[in-house]
DNA sequence: CATGAATGAGCATTCATTCAT
DNA sequence: GATGAATGAATGCTCATTCAT
């Protein structure tokens, strides 16, 4: 029974460490992942040095190179991450019971959460510059459409739920990205005055995007209702 | 008296030769902005070699050095020039005369023709990623936030020569970069649908910030009356 | 009484073990040398991988390290082990009794014989680059050279208990070299002509160096009388 | 005319400016290809770094690039120079009058004086080892092949023009291949023994490859006349 | 002992910038 | 003043070698 016991021991220490090199290796991953994005989006593509990205992540180059591949892989991985964490986050937030405005409200604070926490990732995917040509443009402007179109969502299911008139139905898609344009601005905005309340940017995001120029003109302001 | 005819021809011509290499130098300088511009717009600012700008404007480097003395006061003067044509479109431009209205409707009109003629220029100011932190940013930084703030003037003014009600006097500024950035949104599906008419964008332009999505749900469309 | 048996019959399984254990290591010392030889001999000193070593050899990098210390020592082995396979190879041939040209022949078809065994081998002992000057290239020139001499001795043996008459008797180093150099150059034709069969290329080998052109122009040809 | 003149003298001026830089890169080019065969003779291809050529060149290491593009093209550059120069210096050479034996003799000489003076070309051409597979090593063959060919040919010309007999007219290509290693077995032997005098070298040679070692035991030497 | 994982040192290549002409 | 040629400094990537387990 001690033998038994001696082998399933040792056995467990052998399994439980492997577990743990595997868990570690997958940490750092993550952390040469956090470290690209930090230097990506601030420095763009080309002017990100693999020398910065492994420094930041307190790895050696060839550990980024072991994960990555390379810089064009490092890159792709980044934004995949990035699309996959805001697609769930979008999911996961539960849109708030109610009217088409209630819904886009919710929506917009989520998405805005979603900004606050992950800055970096933001950039990278809405404010990256241009790409060497090559396949990793092209996968990374699939990565960047598909996510366009996740948020773009927010507006055109709403306006489509809540059963849109005459020909605007036709223009969902230069809508949607409009939308994602508003977005675009209002964040950069609100990047560059970081003091502003998250509310109050969703308010001015709110207002402007549901009411218009025309209602703001005429009064037609929105408010949560809490 | 033939010297004296000899020497005013000479003194002419070389007046004349002056002149004429004055303007030359000044029409080259002008070339390797537009060169500049071009690859800069499309490949961003580190892909971007010296090399292949001096190719395009078919003058060779150490002229383009001599115009502009480096690659960052060459970035530099590209934004800088087309912020100048940008404020110069946009007050070249009459704005109709009408209502509120039709005063945005006649500026949008207008950015839609310049960004149609400077497509790069657009993509420079609007569209350019990340940049090397330095003076370089710093200097290129400010002359986005002018020109953001001429764009968002067209915005912001008519609202408040609407005489706009309650607190949303207070945020014409975030207000201005959501318009903006809608500016940014529509024009990248533009480029990516170029066979839509310009009015039509225009149109989807003008109705989501005048009427929001409230106001489209309601059916509220807004048409130029011509 | 049962714990001795069982202490005995661990015992005997662990010595067994141990010898298994050796026996093991020794084979996969040589599997890894195996695959050095194939990798080296194709790829040359510097483009071979350890990790393309180990990787041939099925087993892991650190393992190949263990056996050998490192790329010199194991480059050294290589070598070390053919030299030896080359002796060993030339000493069991029995060479065939008779006159000084059925000797020989008898060693030029042993030479050919070894050859189409260990073809790598003898890539690496007589067609490696240039090796990275240091204590390395020291030792493998070494080997080189002892097995230069070890088949330059089937000429010159040939030569001197044939008698050979003359200043001839001072150049049996160079025209030692000179046969090994015959031996290089004739294998290199027989390796881009796989097809020829081995009988022809002896052929050629023996009429080449007994009879010289000389003797090939007046029609003194030699052939096996069997 | 003194406007003539002085138009001239600019001219010419201008024109030896514009030739002498040109012939100046010329040189420089010239030295590089020499630095790089000093050092990928001694070195191979893989442990001959750029730097070291640049170094030895006494020019920056761009200056290399722009003149050969990459070190696989400087590569097939200097064997292709190598392989030119060796094919002039086999044509330029008179074959001595007489009979085929003063024309092989006179062969090998012109071959030995050409190694004696382009020793590294010697070695990059007959003793370079693998290279990384690609297109160099292709076009590195090709050069090798046909450099071969003009080698073997003083052995095969010399044996057709004879007029040889029986079946050994159909083994002309293997005896070139012969050929080619004895001259390269022999020279390696001569390089390691450099005091031996070229005269000496090319008399091993020539009774090696004339009379054979059956030619030799008979006491069948050669000797020049003079 | 055998291994997966990590690293320091090195190499080919490019590019903004500067002279000699 | 305009140019062909040259270079210093950086960057992406690889590989022999070594530990923790």
């Amino acid at each position: 029974m001690s033998m038994t016991r001696t082998g399933e021991a040792a056995q467990a220490t052998t399994a439980a460490s492997f577990a743990d090199r595997r868990r570690l290796r997958a940490e750092r991953a993550e952390a040469v992942l956090d470290a690209a994005v930090a230097i990506f989006s601030t420095r763009g593509y080309h002017d990100a040095s693999m020398d910065a990205i492994a420094a930041r992540a307190g790895v050696s180059k060839p550990a980024v190179y072991s994960h990555y591949g390379s810089k064009d892989e490092l890159y792709v991985a980044c934004i995949e991450r990035a699309s996959g964490k805001f697609h769930d986050a979008l999911e996961a937030g539960v849109l708030a019971a109610g009217g088409p405005q209630e819904r886009m409200w919710s929506g917009i604070m989520i998405l805005l959460d979603h900004v606050e926490r992950e800055r970096g990732e933001w950039s990278m995917l809405f404010q990256g510059g241009a790409l060497p040509p090559g396949p990793v443009s092209v996968e990374v402007a699939g990565v960047r459409e598909r996510t366009t179109a996740l948020i773009a969502g927010l507006f055109t299911d709403t306006a489509e739920c809540a059963g849109i008139a005459g020909s605007a139905i036709d223009a969902m898609d230069p809508f949607g990205s409009a939308f994602v344009g508003t977005a675009e601005g209002l964040i950069r905005w609100w990047l560059d005055n970081a003091d502003a309340p998250k509310g109050s940017v969703a308010m001015y995001f709110m207002n402007y995007v549901w009411s218009g120029l025309g209602g703001l003109i005429e009064g037609r302001l929105w408010m949560p209702e809490d």
